[in-house]
DNA sequence: ACGCTAAGGTTCTATTTTAGAACTGTCAAC
DNA sequence: GTTGACAGTTCTAAAATAGAACCTTAGCGT
């Protein structure tokens, strides 16, 4: 499966995974996130090469995750902030590094602390239903197709070769 | 830099990425969640090879996401189920949804629904303080070191290439 | 004028990963 | 005794990544 595919899967993690499902992306977003902007800093904190450093950035422009604004003319330079679209993904990253803090952590302790500027104190994210507001568990939860599910009978079932199937679901 | 390098940095999002930061581990994990528990069902309804797919099993089993059971003798057959750190990925998996929910929809609208069956609505997914209960946003979070940072005054500074370095944060 | 550095890339080859398909082995049912 | 399910393994070809060097515009020091 190429990763263009995955964008057009109907299923909303596989649409986010062509987004940021490699080794690099979640990488650059926490540099976003920790104030980075330029090219070269990304390339030093990270260790990336230039060349896969500038092509992650390039997708993430294209998918209007990342803005490239000119800081200086002549010669021109240019530097990379999030959208709105990339500050969305803040509950994306702060979940990946709490679940990390909790089972990928050796006998020091967690590398970085959060703090709350709101209350003050060192935090740790928590999912709760948009609805009650109550803690979500995944055997809670129940799903079911929404209005832009794959149909459920195929309008032409010319399945050629089904041993490859590439079904899908969200 | 190689993925077994990722491991190892001081970074609870570097570690995290090591686990679940490739093209299909996270669209494996949906499968699970979605109650999926054998190397068939997963290879049929993801397209992913039968070679990536053992390969990715073992490496969840081996950072013990997912445990291998038996579940008939002769011929031995096993399935894959989510252990307690595996199941804790859910707010990381329901984070993407929810991401791909509101920014990579098409005009048909979201494939799946979530229900939270305590409260019986469609919900999303919201990531609060667990200090004070509030949502939390990027801008309201100020991040410094913890126990587990890499040391800020290297005690042997032989830092031979310092053109590719490595350093990191969490 | 000359060399040095800085930023933001591009280009090149070598290595590693992934895709795609076929093959293996055990058992049960037809 | 052939077919099919299940859980993989093995093979070759294609794609992605690593690692390093190179390019361009411009400022600074001498």
């Amino acid at each position: 499966m190429k990763w263009d595919a995955l964008e057009e899967e109907p299923c909303s993690l596989a649409r986010t995974v062509a987004v940021i499902g490699d080794r690099w992306t979640l990488m650059i977003l926490r540099e976003c996130f920790l104030r980075k902007r330029r090219f070269d800093a990304f390339q030093t904190s990270l260790g990336i090469t230039r060349h896969l450093l500038a092509d992650r950035l390039k997708k993430l422009v294209r998918f209007g995750v990342l803005r490239r604004i000119p800081y200086m003319d002549s010669p021109k330079r240019y530097e990379y902030i999030l959208t709105q679209k990339g500050l969305d993904l803040y509950p994306i990253i702060m979940s990946v590094v709490h679940w990390g803090n909790v089972h990928m952590v050796d006998s020091r302790g967690r590398p970085m602390l959060h703090e709350h500027k709101l209350c003050g104190k060192h935090f740790d994210p928590l999912m709760i239903c948009s609805e009650c507001g109550e803690p979500v568990f995944a055997k809670e939860v129940h799903v079911h197709p929404g209005p832009g599910a794959r149909e459920a009978v195929a309008p032409k079932a010319n399945i050629s070769k089904a041993r490859t199937t590439k079904a899908s679901r969200a």
